[in-house]
DNA sequence: TCCGATTTGTTCGTATGTATG
DNA sequence: GCATACATACGAACAAATCGG
């Protein structure tokens, strides 16, 4: 014999197949079900809780109980109900990455979310490998530290196919500029800016910027390190600028920087600003070589707080990055994408908007005023 | 806020997962619940119901409630041929666990598979939450960093249900003696061993080893530290065993320390044989706050050659870790051990066997001779 | 085969808390 | 502030199936 429970059932699917009660609109309450089946309140819920697990209805407190949009959704429910997330990084064992994966690590594992990891080592084809492993299988989510951001990337095609079949994704620390994600970054001009306007507040005036140049954060420092010597009116000098990229990481900043020092003391820079912690900290080997001294002889910035401009001889004076908070607001804001594309329309009153986090310079030993440094080397 | 039913049900799925409730054995009966959770009826059968629902269990009236057999269908349904390792650790950001991962993850998405982080922060009730959710869903191998292995495990019966899942796990830079499991270890005995010879060797005598007694590893190194002064037959001091557990990490050693200190000059101790090189940079702000000088007033031995005893001002002597050697050794022999499971029988010719790095001493600035010492002071 | 204890199945009643409009 | 509606939880009663004796 059919139970009550399960005639209330039945006649509630009905209802909702036969359009009684439309998507998204609010049905019967629970005490109005009451009456119209003379059952209690505990069956009724039985009932709806029932419809609610197999995805008819919804419920929402205070407001009522609404019927499901089931137009598309199918597919969605047939797959697991794991919950994945990829995160792709450039690395994922050094500088600033471990934190940023942490942050993240935690909110999502917090909220029931996989972690997996991808590292494309800079290298577009490790990229494009991992990109068609995760629109294989089934991630719900992506977060990615684009590749080589300020180069045209071969790799578009696979972004605009996570669109295609829905699969939100944000970048972070850059973006690439054809797409326009939603992304959580710096504000790297306005970074580039603040280093360069420490120094020449300093005093300094013959300042020289090293920039990776193959990633968005790179060509923005340098255009704020550009816009400071503008702004105060300091002009840059011929070789003030050295560009390079992660091929040649090790290699050339350091030769152009032996250069820069190999000419007369009256000509040689006062002042550097560097692409990065890990760029400076690389320089600061350089000049315990050369026997100079930071910032007596010789002031630098650095960028992004990394812990490793903590540790050495010379604290480095350098620019905040949020690390561990960046991944952290990128974990919120893909599960918000995430629940936002699952409720569908239903109710979308924020939608995600990018971040960008401003920079803060964190004053350390590794930056003087000039007059100081004069001052030192009478 | 958890409520009662979601505790239930949590509880519910717990015993199901450690093994406690069997598959297709019978599990108590609800008036027994009621008992055992103090809670109703209603909330026993809602939780259960929802058990019920997702597969977890199956109920027959008049008979009881029993634990479904989930060994094939999940498997089998999803076809899945998705490959996916879970890496856990204590932590995953810091100190040289980004390495370990890194090493590991870089080898299994060359063979592609999936890498999913997970940290228990060193936290017995986060470990379990993990092997929950890595039991309830698809892994094909775990490695697994002990949470405090030196301390009986209350989450045991959870590896034992990997066992009986025949998914194949095994352990790094420690294990649960329990288990018996495939581990890649140090020789944290022989390591602990080389620190104090280095020492005694450098003529000291008066050495006070610092120890992180709740994993395996600091009880091994502490071992060694005791079998190098019966061997050189150097008797330990009185205090000259600092133990320490993970919650008091940074707080208890560095007043033991400050009070070792504090003694008459001839009475202090000449040299330290720290748990790790995070401890030993702890102590490192100590010395140079009340100005001691290593290694001309005192020697300090560290352990895992961290990148942070390679920044300081005072390079650290030190143990070497294999670091993303270990990963990467961990994560081969994972994939060796999965694709013995599937071959299964068909030939087994090399059972994959536990591995144990040696350990090397990796000298520094951080230590230097008595003799030295005094020269120095004089 | 029947009995009685046990166990799950169905249903109703009630109370209190919390979110919504 | 108030009524409405859903959320959580406890208690009670009776029905139906199972199982050992």
């Amino acid at each position: 014999m059919a139970t009550k429970l399960d005639k209330v059932k039945q006649e509630i699917k009905s209802r909702i197949l036969d359009g009684t009660f439309q998507p998204n609109q609010k049905i019967s309450s629970e005490s109005e079900l009451m009456k119209q089946f003379a059952v209690s309140r505990h069956t009724v819920r039985a009932a709806i809780g029932e419809l609610v697990n197999k995805g008819w209805l919804y419920r929402e407190q205070g407001a009522g109980t609404f019927c499901a949009d089931r137009s598309m959704d199918s597919r969605l429910m047939s797959g697991s109900n794991q919950k994945n997330i990829a995160i792709i990084t450039t690395f994922i064992s050094e500088y600033i990455f471990p934190s940023i994966i942490r942050g993240a690590e935690s909110y999502l594992s917090k909220h029931g979310y996989n972690v997996s990891l991808f590292s494309t080592n800079n290298d577009h084809s490790e990229e494009k490998r991992i990109l068609e492993k995760i629109l294989t299988e089934q991630f719900d989510g992506v977060i990615v530290e684009p590749t080589k951001s300020a180069l045209s990337n071969p790799n578009i095609s696979y972004y605009l196919n996570l669109e295609r079949q829905q699969i939100p994704y944000i970048m972070i620390n850059a973006y690439y500029d054809e797409l326009e994600p939603v992304s959580i970054t710096m504000n790297d001009e306005k970074g580039g800016y603040v280093q360069t306007e420490h120094l020449i507040q300093l005093g300094h005036t013959n300042i020289v910027g090293f920039f990776k140049t193959d990633d968005l954060q790179g060509v923005k420092r340098m255009k704020g390190f550009i816009k400071a010597h503008r702004k105060f009116g300091v002009p840059i000098n011929p070789n003030g600028i050295v560009t390079y990229d992660s091929s040649g990481k090790a290699a050339k900043p350091v030769e152009a920087l032996a250069r820069l020092l190999s000419v007369e003391q009256s000509a040689r820079p006062t002042a550097i600003v560097g692409y990065n912690d890990e760029l400076a900290i690389l320089m600061l080997d350089v000049f315990r070589e050369k026997s100079i001294s930071v910032p007596e002889d010789l002031s630098l910035v650095g960028f992004d707080d990394s812990y490793m401009g903590r540790l050495t001889e010379v604290k480095l004076t350098t620019i905040q990055h949020p690390q561990s908070k960046m991944g952290e607001t990128a974990a919120k804001m893909i599960v918000d994408m995430i629940k936002e594309k699952n409720s569908q329309q239903r109710k979308s009153p924020e939608k995600v908007e990018s971040v960008v986090f401003e920079p803060n310079l964190i004053l350390r030993s590794s930056t003087a005023s000039l007059q100081l440094k004069k001052h030192v080397t009478l």
